[in-house]
RNA sequence: UCCUCCUUAGCUCAGUUGGUUAGAGCACCUGACUGUUAAUCAGGGUGUCCUAGGUUCAAGUCCUAGAGGAGGAGCCA
């Protein structure tokens, strides 16, 4: 018989119709004469419930007269042993009847006639239980927390938000582009690199210098992983005119906090034909669209993270909660976005409480210094209580790409501040001057051999272009509500931890 | 990389000023129960108190070092 998912079993009404339905138990409960099975396929956080009445599973599959009513008989140990086969973790094919559910909690569930242990999971060995885990621990079983509701619903959810970004970008006429995974510049900017070869390390060649020599290496050049797509994704737009890049981005940074990944997604949007306004424009619409995406594709999900969240601070102080999961992603939805500079942001917290008081960490003096998080927190959480994007930060604390103003101090900078969360997006106009960005290349040491490629694109047809980086876990941090980055990307690669 | 905290049963955790045989809830095992909803009821402790040293008559508890984990900061997405 052909297996009918949960989700659609859920929704049915075709009562006294057979069905077969196939998942993992979750709980086993049990009386005598009957026994419930909460079973789950993961194609809805919902489990269907199955109603096994011991008679009449013992008829159908064994052959139990029906006279028998003495449950000690020895027509009963085949009965006994599969249902001491069915624990929490087992692999279930359910052959039966859909019904009408008495009980209050769902409104049908399967009455079986035919009950197959696909794989069993001995209850003495397997890990999960029927209750509460701690995410520390479930990080340790990261190959079987996919079995729990709060790891199926993340994984539901990011596959939805990987489905709208694409959706998207599409129905707006930009084009995905694979920008390469292994590179050979090591002038990107964004952070350490992992290096990528296939020397045999205990005897790495050494020129006549003392340095590695590379020529007989792989590339015959020192290689990495990439840290952003954003300078490969610059050379398409400007020829394609709109683009974006989604892949795997690495920074071998000795970050240890719950918001940085050594190996994470980003999505790279680059448009030619377009300013700082314009790039902010489309950062808010995508935030939008797929929080909206979100709200209306993935309910179910949505409210059981929101009541984990609930239950998870219920021994907060109140004003230490959070606003309800659902709530937050409305007001994101309902306001635009405060868009001011960065130099009205360094008034507002020079003039703000906590920096006259001094209860920050980092006291705000002048002009140029570097937000914290702390001061990102406070205009986004505290002041304006909305999300904020800054603009036109000093050109001394940014990168060597971003476009000059003419005040000769700052440059076309912007960054998204979501609460909690901090900087979710980052981005900017490119310089597509010429010699303005060769020189500040110069200023800033970078070798402009190795960048002949990206300083060609200013030479030949350039245009004013600009694009941002959404670092793709933290968005589905800020979704689900989790506290920890590690617990929303299935297999988590952060300093000295690489397992799975 | 810096700062702080944590490590006791399968899981979550309690364990007082150092003092008999180290505890609870859940899980698990045994049994009871005619429809449960993390079922309930009765019984059962299943332990390298992270590791290695040290102090002490006596260490889960104090000291030193190490390992692992968490939170915050920095870097950033």
């Amino acid at each position: 018989m052909k297996r009918t998912e949960i989700k659609d079993v859920l929704k049915c009404d075709d009562f006294g119709s057979q069905v077969n339905v196939k998942g993992w138990v979750r709980t086993k409960r049990g009386s005598k004469n009957v026994s419930f099975i909460a079973l789950n396929d993961g194609s809805t956080i919902k489990n269907v419930q199955v109603v096994v009445d011991h008679l009449v599973i013992g008829k159908s599959m064994f052959g139990v007269p029906k006279s028998t009513k003495v449950l000690g008989s020895k027509d009963f140990a085949q009965i006994n042993e599969l249902l001491g086969n069915i624990n929490t973790g087992t692999a279930l094919s359910v052959t039966g009847d859909l019904v009408e559910s008495p009980g209050g909690h769902q409104k049908v569930e399967v009455y079986p006639t035919n009950i197959e242990i696909l794989g069993m999971a001995d209850p003495k060995d397997y890990p999960l239980q029927p209750k509460k885990h701690s995410l520390e621990f479930l990080r340790e079983k990261a190959h079987l927390r996919y079995r729990t509701n709060t790891f199926s619903a993340i994984a539901r959810i990011r596959h939805a938000m990987i489905f709208a970004i694409h959706k998207f970008f599409n129905d707006k006429g930009f084009y995905n582009i694979h920008s390469p995974i292994i590179t050979g510049s090591d002038a990107e900017g964004a952070g350490e690199m992992f290096q990528v070869t296939t020397m045999d390390l205990n005897q790495i060649p050494k020129g006549e210098d003392g340095n590695v020599n590379f020529q007989s290496d792989f590339f015959g050049k020192a290689t990495n992983l990439t840290v952003s797509g954003q300078l490969e994704a610059e050379l398409a737009a400007l020829a394609l005119s709109k683009v974006y890049t989604f892949g795997p981005t690495f920074r071998a940074e000795n970050s240890n906090t719950t918001r940085h990944l050594a190996e994470f997604w980003m999505i790279e949007p680059e448009v030619a034909f377009c300013d700082i306004n314009d790039d902010m424009d489309l950062a808010e619409d995508m935030l939008k669209y797929v929080i909206r995406y979100a709200l209306d594709n993935c309910k179910d999900d949505l409210e059981f993270l929101s009541k984990r969240l609930h239950d998870e601070e219920k021994n907060k102080k109140a004003d230490e909660r959070s606003m309800e999961l659902i709530e937050k992603l409305n007001f994101v939805l309902d306001d635009d976005f405060v868009r001011i500079t960065y130099t009205e942001a360094i008034q507002i917290l020079r003039n703000s409480k906590p920096n006259k008081k001094k209860r920050f960490q980092y006291i705000i003096e002048g002009w140029g210094a570097d937000l914290q998080s702390e001061h990102e927190r406070y205009l986004v959480e505290k002041h304006f209580k909305k999300p904020v994007i800054l603009t036109d930060y000093p050109r001394e604390i940014k990168a060597f790409y971003m476009k000059q103003n003419d005040d000769g101090k700052t440059v076309r900078a912007m960054d998204v501040l979501f609460p909690q969360i901090g900087e979710i997006i980052g981005g900017s106009q490119r310089e597509e001057d010429y010699e303005k960005l060769a020189k500040r290349m110069e200023e800033m040491e970078i070798p402009e051999e190795s960048m002949w490629w990206y300083l060609e694109t200013r030479k030949f047809g350039t245009v004013p272009h600009a694009g941002f980086g959404l670092g793709f876990e933290r968005l589905i941090l800020f979704l689900t509500g989790m506290g920890n980055i590690r617990d929303v990307i299935p297999f988590p690669r952060t300093p000295l931890n690489c397992e799975f």
